[in-house]
DNA sequence: AATATTCCATGAAATAAATTCACGAACTGG
DNA sequence: CCAGTTCGTGAATTTATTTCATGGAATATT
């Protein structure tokens, strides 16, 4: 079999002109060599150098050899650098897993800077998954999940990275619109516009509508949030989302955050790892990034 | 080290599923492989799969080693067929020496049906040799040659492979053009147009000229056989020739054949190659498709 | 021409590496 | 829960590699 160590042979008697310097630059005896060149020449039933006095001269399948070696031993070397940078975590593919739909927003702001922080680090999001976020977490499907749902299981970390308030988003003309906060009676007549999730994932039904045993009047869900603000925005429903993502869109559509209960609606996004990858540089950078970045 | 061995366990543990399987198909005790794996991700300083229960997943190192596997051992595996190949004779580049202008359209005849016989055996011609033809013989810049001087050396081998008769062209309407043989003296005021090579080459020195103590009015060389040719047939000198070759473009030129000297200026072409060759399947092949090669 | 030096080959001995054996722990599917 | 797999590990064994010691052959030196 041709190993490594052949072409290497091969490799270093062309560029140091002789068995002996061959034996010199790869640290081992000229006899070492001289046994190792001899067992390949049998093995491949044919000589590799034509010995004429003291000169070592490559025959054609020696030259055919040869090329081999240069073309394949910088591959070897680059991988094991390569290899090198996955093991330092310098290298790899983040694969982030999103349950927070309107959090894209927020993780595009972070993406950015950590691509420039980790210009071998790629990053991919995904947004489904079969058995949940978790799950992909858990099948190595994703590296990360951006959740605001921290399901504690032994085996997983997860950190908040930051706070906001969910708001009702009603339009600019809402009657609602000016309220300092509702309660879930002021809705009952409304339509209610979420993301096509369960719901006991949806945070306005599971801490503001059931506890008051009350409901919209309908419930429609619509995939992307610049569509769903549309719909708001032209009256036909409200919805609940992230206060800094109405912020931004009210710059450029008429719709208008309203506090959602007296007190609001407190809610927390989490970042969530496996607890063997904490260590992990690449993963713990986007982590520390992650909680830096701040939202006016 | 990432060796070959590392690479083709990488391939079979994908290919087969798990370390058993895999040691079954490499030949080896699942044990062998595991320690294997376990040295090879220690020296990486990272693991290359990760360990779920009993199923294995490929971790991202593992799936680039893998890429790199899938990429190099395929070539390996070729190399090795190759060679073996060259240790069969069955391929190889037949590095032809020229010693013989004229043989060249002689060569052409030979090399056509030799290059369908041996698909993977490539023809490479020379025709400048800094020590002589003999000397790039030795110096294994050649592999055979073509020559009319079989200078007989220990370790090389040459055999006549054609027989000739070396002819003086004239041009059609030259006053010698009706002659059934020339003598020396006969060309005292003529130009003599040859190869630009020693004169000790050339024959109708050599073998006519100088024996008779004459020599031609003028010398003059030219590289190419066409441009010779067209000189003779303009009437602006004569010209030494192998009678064969002189009769294929006498269908296209007005130039016309003449014995030189009563009984004629035999030749023979032979084919020199190194002692140690003569076994080659490529060579000896051409060699005996050179004796066959038959002309009108 | 004699001598020294350099270079490669080789057999035996020493060393290092790979492989097997034997066993145990962890997981999977009935 | 149990039989059957699968993987990991230390010790023993086998195999492969490397060194040591040496010699021969070609080149360089005087």
């Amino acid at each position: 079999m041709i190993d490594r160590h052949h072409l290497e042979i091969l490799r270093a008697v062309d560029r140091d002109g002789s068995l002996t310097a061959a034996a010199e630059s790869l640290h081992l005896t000229q006899s070492a060599l001289s046994h190792a060149i001899r067992k390949l020449e049998r093995y491949l039933g044919t000589s590799l150098w034509l010995r004429d006095g003291r000169q070592l001269r490559l025959t054609q399948a020696g030259e055919y050899l040869l090329s081999l070696s240069n073309r394949l031993l910088p591959q070897l070397e680059h991988a094991e650098q390569v290899i090198g940078q996955f093991a330092r975590g310098q290298r790899g593919t983040l694969r982030i897993g999103m349950e927070c739909h309107p959090c894209y927003q927020w993780l595009l702001k972070v993406v950015g800077p950590y691509l420039e922080g980790w210009p071998d680090v790629d990053v991919d999001v995904k947004q489904k998954f079969q058995f949940g976020g978790i799950g992909a977490l858990f099948g190595h499907d994703i590296d990360m999940l951006v959740t605001p749902d921290p399901l504690h299981r032994p085996g997983l970390v997860f950190e908040p990275v930051f706070d906001y308030e969910q708001v009702l988003v009603v339009s600019g003309d809402h009657p609602l619109a000016s309220r300092e906060f509702v309660v879930p009676g002021d809705l009952e007549r409304e339509t209610l516009i979420t993301y096509p999730v369960e719901v006991e994932r949806l945070d306005i039904y599971t801490r503001f509508f059931l506890p008051a045993h009350a409901s919209p009047a309908r419930h429609k869900t619509i995939e992307t949030t610049d569509i769903m603000l549309q719909m708001v925005a032209a009256g036909r429903g409200v919805s609940a989302l992230p206060k800094w993502l109405v912020a931004e869109y009210a710059e450029k559509l008429p719709v208008v955050p309203v506090r959602l209960g007296e007190e609001g609606l407190p809610k927390q996004i989490f970042l969530g790892l496996r607890e063997r990858d904490c260590e992990v540089d690449y993963l713990n950078s986007f982590m520390n990034l992650a909680r830096e970045v701040r939202w006016g």
